[in-house]
Formats: structure tokens, C-alpha cells, sequence
DNA sequence: GATGAATGAGGGTTCATTCAT
DNA sequence: AATGAATGAACCCTCATTCAT
């Protein structure tokens, strides 16, 4: 199972590429090779170094035999799996938001007082988007070049995404720890500050770190949130009020 | 009052030009031509140009040619002010970025109250991130297509915006009406949510408009830094409790 | 026997390409394409068209795109195989030079008395230079165009031709047959008059041919050299005195 | 009269630009101006200026615009005194081929003896090409850019200068000095000597100076064409026999 | 007569994509 | 299935030339 890594990579961030059995993707991607286990296997060869590339060149910047290279396969192999180079960037995005998204339900499952949930799914998210931060940052960079059709496609992930943690904020609401807020709105608020993470990374590193950077800003946002009742159920998160 | 104009253009030129006499612009981007205030008018006529170009398809995707088009000259001519496609995209940001800072001042001078200051400011940087959407989102997309020294001449402008922000909750917290918060997290907080507009737009148009995004986020970020003290002065702003 | 091939090419090809396996040039000049036989047999290819082309209408008024048409292959391919047009005009002038002088090792071992060498490699020189009489000229020409690094590299090779009929001359010289003279500017003296043939050809060729040039310019440059005891020795080659 | 020099020239080889009256240029080369006064100086000042300028960057890598400069003019002008940039190399060739021409009637007639005015000549024409160097070596790269009327003109040009040195061949032969040769060719042979030390110069001056190498070459060319009482008549330019 | 801003055709070069092997 | 050489459309940029002032 085990692709062929090229000669030197550094670390190479380890993807999840099970969702590239997901027929959604399957039906606006083609491929030229049958043999699906092989599609799945040089797909994620293929994407893994696309989102590399891209991220740190950008899509236009980066061509496909930068992309061939670095998956130590020949370009003229991508195009047996991919139509275009669109498409290569359309698979990057997927396999990018679908990252982001991947452990949030763990976090979600993993703590039962919604509060906590919220809590863990922004914690997770942040440390994701940490981890990838370029990556994260290239959804905002290149969307743009997606056709109308493939946009609509990421961006109907990213909406999946921010479902997981209004279950959080609704439940929190429902229960009473929640003011009786904007779900969507608030969501959007918390998916940014963690995403700010990395589009501002530039700046925030120079100021805080990672860890802080999540404890101020889970403040900032419970603050904005919680009822009396909510404040005493986050007091672990929180500390003790700070004045 | 629509902001999107038609296909039709000779008429925008919404923008403010002065910022082209900067001698820090100046020396950074040269021209052929000698007389300054041909320069300025030039230039302003290929930035605007470029600006809306670049803001529907993207720094690698427009073309010279179409700038010229658009701003009805001569591809030739650009060159004449300008010395390569990357300055255009250079002056363009800038442009931007000198936008949505111009109107801060003025909407922090306006109030005299610091949470009034504040909450101006985040009114005022929303409503203009409102009318350049496109232009905004630009910043994030085609930063990283700068050389470094371009790049950075950028984040520096973006920081004497934030620091106009920041003057006005330094302000608040010396008064006692935010909290001890951390300034330059808080201003980030602040200024990403604006962002988000334009970022989410095509979300967030969906759930919500701008007078009611600009309301709730407002209570969300004065509810994260608001003392006890500084609750009363904001009751105008904040509205009887939303419970 | 006509030099000056016709209109509908696809027979040229009358070059000696082994020098392209050089390992100097092949360090100065790069190619993305691995394979060394095919990189030599498409540089031939390109490099035989070139030569014709420049010969024809000068470096700068050349274009790619005539070159690769000339040559049969996409303008595209060039670049494949050189990476500017200055690399094509560094190779054509290598052929050029390297044409000029291989014929004369093969003139310079043919005789063995010292005159009888020098005068081979006049006359060897001479007829390589009507054959390849635009090609000549090139090298007077364009040899400015080059990069620095790459017009030493060309005047290099020019002193190794030299060098074949300076050795024939200070043979001659050590064997009493040519006075003491001053070997390099003599060499010089005789090289430029076989050069003169190409470059004042459109004059000479109507007050004489190339065998009566050789001749006579033959005459005229030994009798500035040869010793009482050289006039012996090449009684042969100047004939009955002349008068 | 004087031309309105530029700012900071070195020292600016000063030409005659007499010739520019001549009625065949004039007849070439048409004018927008009337005066013809002022079209024969501004002529001067531009061609002086094109033959510094094609001299260092030869004629493609020449810009108009540098020409102008160098000038002290604009581009526009440049225009109303001459059709197009080729005939700015036309008039620049003519000015190079009248300078090295200039010189020698007046070589020729302070001598009285044939073979005197034949090495006066020479010598002459030697130090006008050492000090015009670049420009010498201009007529040999950028005939070829002209168009055939106007090469051919060049061409008219160089044969009254060789006639002029022939002319002193003719009676050196007639008064029994030289042998019987072929003036043409022998007049070639000399020419292309002198021109070698342009040619050849990044060579050549490393390894003699031009009073050497006019010494040494006379002696070459001398030797050639020399009857016994034409040696004696040498005795002073070619000194005791060297040998 | 002189200026220099403006034009736009044209060239070098890149790179997504194809296809013979 | 995989390779990588070959193609050619398209883009950035230059610069000879024009023309309004």
C-alpha cells in the first residue's frame, strides 16, 4: 500500500486519502486507468505533492512537472489521472478541506458536556490548521481558479465542516450554556479565528504562540457565548476570571 | 449606490489617488516618464484598472493587455510607469490596503468615548471591506506574489491599519471599559471578522446582510473585552440584552 | 560541387557534429532532455539550421521561430535543448570555429617538409572558408553578441587553430626555411588572408577565383617569410619566378 | 556652430562631417527639416552619437532612444532628420568609412617616393583604425543590416579608399619597385592588415603595440612585393635585414 | 523645430497537454 | 500503464515610429 516516496522529501505531512473513494469526487473526476485501487493509490501520490507544490509556490506559479517531480512520477502520467490541471487543483482543495474537517468529529464525540465539545472542536481545528498551514491558506488563494462547478463542490465541504461545530453550538444552546445566538454566525467567528491562525501567521507567530494563541481567543469567543450557567461549566477552560 | 459596476466601465474611479505621491511608493516603483502629476494620473488610471481585473480573475489568469483595455490604453504604455507586471500588482495592493485604512481615522476621531472609537472603527472598516469586496479578498489571494521586499512593504501598511484599531482598545482598557485583554490579539480578532465579509461573503450574504453582520459581530467582540463599566457605555450599541 | 545549398532544404546537414560531445560544451550549455544521443543528433538539427539562418540575416534579425521552421520542429523544442537564443548563436559559432579548423590536423600531418605544411594548411584553410563562406562571417559579426564567458570560450578555440599553423611555422623556422620572423603575427597575417576571401568576397570574387587567390596570396606570404633556402624548398608552389 | 554636447562625454572622438554635403548622401537620406545648414549639423551630432552608441552595443542592441541621449536630443528629432533607424546605421557607416579614408590622400602626397607613399598609407591608415577601433570593426558586423542600395554605396566607398593606395602600387610597379603583383589583391592584402589590428585586436595587443605592429606587418607586406631596387629604396623602413 | 508620451507589432520564452514508444 | 519528448498557443515586454503640443 505503500506508495513510492521520492528520493528526498523532508517529513511530508501524512494525508488520509480514504475519500478519494467518495463517488461524489469519483463522478467529476475521471480517470483514463480502471483499475480503481490504483486510481485511489496514485491519486493520493499525484495530490500530496500538489498541495506541497501548490502551497508554496501557488497554482499558477507551480506546473505539472514540478507536480510530477516531486510525486516521482512523470507528467504525462498525471494526465492517465486527472483531466487537467484544474482538476489537480480541485483534488489539492478536497483533499485540504477534507484534512481540516477530518478531526472534528473526534473531538466532538470525545467530550459530552457541549460547552467542552466546542471547546475541543476549535482546539482541534486550530491544531490542524497549525499543522497545515499553508495548506489552509491555499483555500483562500485558489478557489478562485476552480471552474463554477468545483467551487461550489468545496465549498459545500467547508459548509459540512462548520456543521459539526454548530452541532456543538446549538446543543450549547439548547442546554442552556449558550446566550441564544446566531448559530451561523458564530460559527463563521470561531472558523476564523482559527483560520486567522495561518492568514495572519506572519504576524501572530511574531506575538504568541499556538497554544496561547487558541487559549485568548477560546476566551474571546466564550465570552461572547456563554450564559452565567455556561461560564461556570467552562471555568476549567477559562481559569479563573482574569481581572 | 450599486457597487458592482456593469460591463460598461468608464466611470469607477472610486478610489483615492493621493497615496501615490508617497515617496516610499515612489521609490520602490519607477517610471519612464518624467512629469509627476502625469505619472500620478497614469498610474491611477492602470491601479484601478488592475485592481478590478486582478479582483475577477486573479493576478496570473489577467493579462497586461486586458489591464490596458480596461483602463483604454496601450499595453505599451503600462510600461512606461510601471516596470513589470509584478509593480502593477504591487501598486494594486497597496491601493487596497490605503483603502480600507483611509477611513479609520476619521471614524476614530469622530467619537470621543474609546468603546465608541472602537466600535466606529469596526463599523466604518466593514462597511468599506463592503464596497471593495473583491479588492479585499485580492490581499489574500495575491500577496504571495510579491518579491519579499514587496511583500513586506504590504504587511507593514496592514499593521499601521491595525495600529489605529489598536489605539482605540488601548484606549478603552487605560479607561476601564475592555478588559485586560491582550491589544494586538484582540485588534486581529477584530479585524479578521470584517474580513470575513468579504472572505465568507458568499455564505454570509446567504444568512445575513451588513448591517446586521456589522450589529452581531459587534456584540460578539465587545461581549469578549467589555468590563462591567464599560457595558453601560456600549448599552446604546449592544441594545437592550438579547435575552 | 555547389555550396550554396537551394531553396528547399532537407539534405544540409553537412557538418561534422562529434563536437558536441565535448564535455567543456556540454557544461556550458544545458539541456532538460536526458537522453546524450538524442540531445546531440536535435542540436545538430537545431544548430545546422541556425548557422543558415544567421548566416542569412544576422543574429538579432533571426528569429526562433525561422530557426525551428528551418530546422523542422516546434519552436518549443529549441528550448529544450538550449535555454536562450544566445546558447544557440554560443553553438552555432562553435560549429563554425570548430568547422574551420578541422580540416587543418589532417592538412599539417599530409606533408612532411615544413613549407609544403604551412602551405597545406593555407590552402586547406582557404577552401574551407569558401565553403562555408556566411558561415565565416558570422563569427566577425556576432561574436559580440555573446556573454563574456562564452566569447572567451569561442576566441579560445580560434587560438587553438592558430596554434595548428603556428607549429608550421616554427618548424620552418627552426629548419632555416623561414626567417626569424614573428611566428603569432605572421600566423595572424596568413589567417587573415584566408578570412579576407569570405568577408571581402564581394569584391574579390570579381577580379579573381579561389584557386588564383590562393595562389597568389600563397606567393605574397612566403615571400615575406622563406629564407634562400626556403625559396629552394617551394619553388613547387610559387613556380618560375614572376617576372 | 558648435553642437550643444552632452553632459559628461569622455572625450568624444572628434569626426569631419564635411561629407555630409555631399550631394549622393544627401539624395539617400532625405530630411524633414529645410535648412540645410542645420540638418548638416544636426546630422553630425546624431551620427556622432550613433557610432559611439553601435560601436559599444552594435546596431540591434542600439536603441534610438539611446542615440538620442547620447545626443542631448529627443527620439522625435532623430526622425526629422533621417526616415528610419537604418539609415541612422547608413549614415554611421558612411561617417566610419570616410573617416579611414580621410587621411591617406594626404599620406600619399606628402611622400614622393612610390614606395614612401605606399608605406605612408599604410601607416596612416593603421593609426586611424587603431583609433577608431570599435567603429572599424562596425563596418565589418552591420553592413549586412543595410539594405542593398545602401550596402552598396558603402561598398563604392571602400573601393575609393583601396583605389587610393592602389593608385600607389600602380606606380611603384610602373617605376620598377614592386614586381609585377596583382595590385587589387596586393591592395587587399594591406587593407585587411590594418583592419586585422581592429579585427584581431583582443589578441593582437597582447602580444605587440602598434608602432610594432605596423613595422613588422610593412615588412611582411614589403617583402612581398619588393623588387631588388625597390629594397634599396626601403632601406629605411624595413632597417638592416633582420637575420 | 523640438519634445516625449503613446502606440502596437513582434519576439523570446513557458508550459499545459498529447502521443508514440 | 508509464514515460518523456514534442507541440504550439499565449503572454510579457521592448522599441521603432508617430503625432499632438
Amino acid at each position: 500500500m505503500a506508495v513510492r516516496t521520492a528520493r528526498n522529501k523532508k517529513k511530508t505531512q501524512e494525508y488520509d486519502s480514504t475519500w478519494l473513494e467518495d463517488p461524489k469526487t469519483l463522478g467529476l473526476v475521471t480517470a483514463q486507468v480502471e483499475d480503481p485501487e490504483l486510481v485511489k493509490s496514485r491519486r493520493a501520490q499525484i495530490i500530496t505533492s500538489a498541495v506541497k507544490v501548490f502551497s508554496e509556490k501557488g497554482y499558477y506559479a507551480s506546473t505539472i512537472k514540478e507536480i510530477a517531480r516531486e510525486a516521482d512520477v512523470s507528467p504525462g502520467l498525471i494526465y492517465q489521472y486527472v483531466s487537467d490541471k484544474e482538476q489537480v487543483l480541485f483534488l489539492a482543495l478536497q483533499l485540504i478541506v477534507f484534512t481540516l474537517k477530518k478531526g472534528l468529529p473526534e473531538a466532538f464525540h470525545r467530550e459530552s458536556n457541549p460547552v467542552m465539545k466546542y471547546y475541543a472542536c476549535f482546539d482541534a481545528y486550530c491544531r490542524v490548521v497549525d499543522v497545515h498551514r499553508d495548506a489552509s491558506m491555499l483555500t483562500y488563494r485558489e478557489t478562485h481558479s476552480l471552474t463554477r462547478e468545483h467551487k461550489g463542490f468545496i465549498k459545500g465541504m467547508e459548509l459540512e465542516t462548520n456543521e459539526i461545530i454548530a452541532a456543538a453550538v446549538r446543543e450549547a444552546i439548547r442546554e442552556g450554556y449558550f446566550k441564544n445566538i446566531n448559530v451561523e454566525l458564530f460559527v463563521y467567528h470561531t472558523i476564523m479565528t482559527a483560520h486567522s491562525w495561518a492568514l495572519k501567521h506572519w504576524r501572530l507567530s511574531q506575538v504568541t504562540n499556538l497554544e496561547d494563541y487558541i487559549k485568548t481567543n477560546a476566551r474571546f469567543l466564550l465570552a461572547s457565548a456563554l450564559t452565567p450557567k455556561g461560564m461556570e461549566a467552562a471555568v476549567d477552560i477559562l481559569g479563573p476570571e482574569t481581572e
